[in-house]
DNA sequence: TTGGTTTTTGAGTGATCGCTCAAATCCACT
DNA sequence: AGTGGATTTGAGCGATCACTCAAAAACCAA
């Protein structure tokens, strides 16, 4: 494919990142919604999701490392001068915290966190910890370093969420 | 001042950039060591940094909100046809997990840890925990829930430290 | 096969990129 | 004031940038 059909579908460069962007967006909240409907307790499949972050992170299957968050990298580098870009990376974080929200909802509703848990607070806690160990991991460390990591932010959120 | 002179003195854009970055890691350590050495005990210390960079990131006092961490993003974005940025950027996460393990050794010396705590690990955590914090910080989110996550964090640490 | 629509292409636009260099300028020392 | 070395400057290099467009090609119903 070549310039011409990219702009005639897009119209400019910023649109199709958005595009991308926002296609990106849906593939991981597919990815998880997959992880989370395949274990019975809600807080088992929010571990099991941080889990195969790690492992993907570090390439420690056969496949390749997974490159660095497409979501966390727009939101470093869009500054006042792409405001829409802004807008959009920012609104797909908001979806996030709500899918989260609404997921860690559940799971009070189903009594795995106490009556009082406040899942909008801790879907934000979820969120920076996935992003703290998708970037962390991007460092030349051993994938047993990125696992442990993974199991500690799990614990974590276990002596938080119980 | 024009292009030739700072080819002049730094050869190249690459070599620039790289000298900016090792500058920053340096204040950012600076700044960190004041903190700590500002307070007692070593985890309070880490606490108020983590509170103090919070309330820098939002932008909450006069200041502007600071600016993406430059070593996240030059670690989300230096590949492998930037080899020498990429070992630039992983040597400096390095010496910021020695700096971290060394304080945590020093908390643990004095007992603010049990014993047997395994301070390198806890640095991972941490600085993971730090860069979820700032990074999060660049959504359009209130200066509340930023300082929540903040507190959120501390908590984690100090549930799992002692 | 034809005719009309959609899509892709290749060639090219000006702007900006990283970078270079000879000449001009500056500055400390005598 | 004069001199030698260091520094800055302005002009400009080729390469790449985001993007455009007329013409060619591909598509598809009749």
């Amino acid at each position: 494919m070549r310039p011409g059909s990219i702009y005639a579908a897009f119209g400019s460069k910023e649109a199709l990142f958005q595009a991308a962007l926002t296609a990106y967006y849906e593939q991981l909240l597919e990815e998880m919604t997959r992880v989370l409907d395949s274990h019975d307790r809600v807080l088992d499949g929010l571990a099991a999701y941080l889990r195969q972050l790690a492992v993907e992170a570090t390439g420690e299957v056969g496949t390749a490392p997974v490159p660095a968050c497409m979501m966390v990298k727009t939101l470093l580098e869009a500054t006042t001068d792409t405001p829409g870009l802004q807008d959009a990376v920012n609104d797909l974080f908001d979806r996030i915290e709500r899918d989260l929200t609404g997921v860690l909802e559940s799971a009070r509703d189903q009594g795995e966190l106490n009556k009082g848990a406040d899942c909008a607070r801790l879907a934000r806690l979820w969120q920076a910890q996935i992003i703290g160990l998708r970037t962390f991991a991007h460092r030349r460390v051993d994938a047993e370093s990125v696992k442990l990591l993974a199991e500690d932010m799990i614990l974590l959120l276990q002596c938080r969420t119980s």
